[in-house]
DNA sequence: ACAACACATGAACATATATTCATTTGAATC
DNA sequence: GATTCAAATGAATATATGTTCATGTGTTGT
C-alpha cells in the first residue's frame, strides 16, 4: 500500500497558486530563469525565491547556475500530469 | 489558461494523510460509513469527522444518511487518479 | 574598487490547517 | 423517557504555510 504521508507531503509542496504556476510555466520549456518566472507569473522576487528554494529542497525542481542567472527546471516532468488530473476532475 | 488558484484550493483539500486515506479507501467501494472509515484508517472520530465535513463542503465527498449511520462516497471518482499520478511521479 | 544586477536568506508577522477535548444532535433500543 | 450509538460541532490550541521587508552573496560590467 502507498505511503499516504509521503504522498500528502509532496502534494502540499505544490498545493499553492504560485507553485502551480511555476510548474505550468516549466511544462513545455526546458528551463527558465528566476527573472523570467517573475515576469511570467507576476510575483514578487523574494516570495518566488522562497517557493523555488523549497520546491528544490523537496525534489520538485532543479536549478543550474550560469553567471548571474539561475535556470530552473522540473526534475520530473510527470508532475505536470497532476495539473491535467485536477482539470479533468473538474472538482469545481 | 487554467485557474491555478482554484486548482491549488482543491489540491489543498486533499493534501493530508488522513484525507488521502479516505479517498483511497473509497476508491474501490461505493460507500463507507464513518465508523467503517475510522476502523480502516485508524483515526480519531472527531478528527475524521472534521476532515469529512470539510471534504464534503469542498465537493470531494457526498454523504447519505440512513438511520444512525452516514455513508460517505466520492463525488467524482476521477479524483483517485491523483493518487496514481503522485505514485508514478515517484517524487520521493 | 564600485555600482548594478540576479537571486537567496532570515527574521517577523499573518494566516491557514490540523488536532484535541468536551459537548451536542439525532436515531435506535430498552 | 433514559440509555446507547453514530456522527457533527465548537472552542481552544498547536503547528505549518505564506508573505513581507531588509539585508546578504556572488557575478558582471565599468
Amino acid at each position: 500500500m502507498m505511503d499516504m504521508n509521503e504522498a500528502a507531503y509532496m502534494l502540499r509542496a505544490i498545493s499553492n497558486e504560485t507553485r502551480l504556476k511555476v510548474i505550468d510555466k516549466l511544462r513545455d520549456v526546458e528551463e527558465l530563469t528566476v527573472s523570467e518566472l517573475i515576469n511570467e507569473i507576476g510575483c514578487e522576487q523574494s516570495l518566488l525565491s522562497h517557493h523555488l528554494t523549497d520546491m528544490r529542497a523537496k525534489g520538485i525542481l532543479t536549478c543550474r547556475k550560469e553567471g548571474k542567472n539561475c535556470f530552473y527546471s522540473l526534475r520530473n516532468k510527470q508532475i505536470t500530469q497532476i495539473l491535467d488530473c485536477i482539470q479533468s476532475c473538474n472538482c469545481n
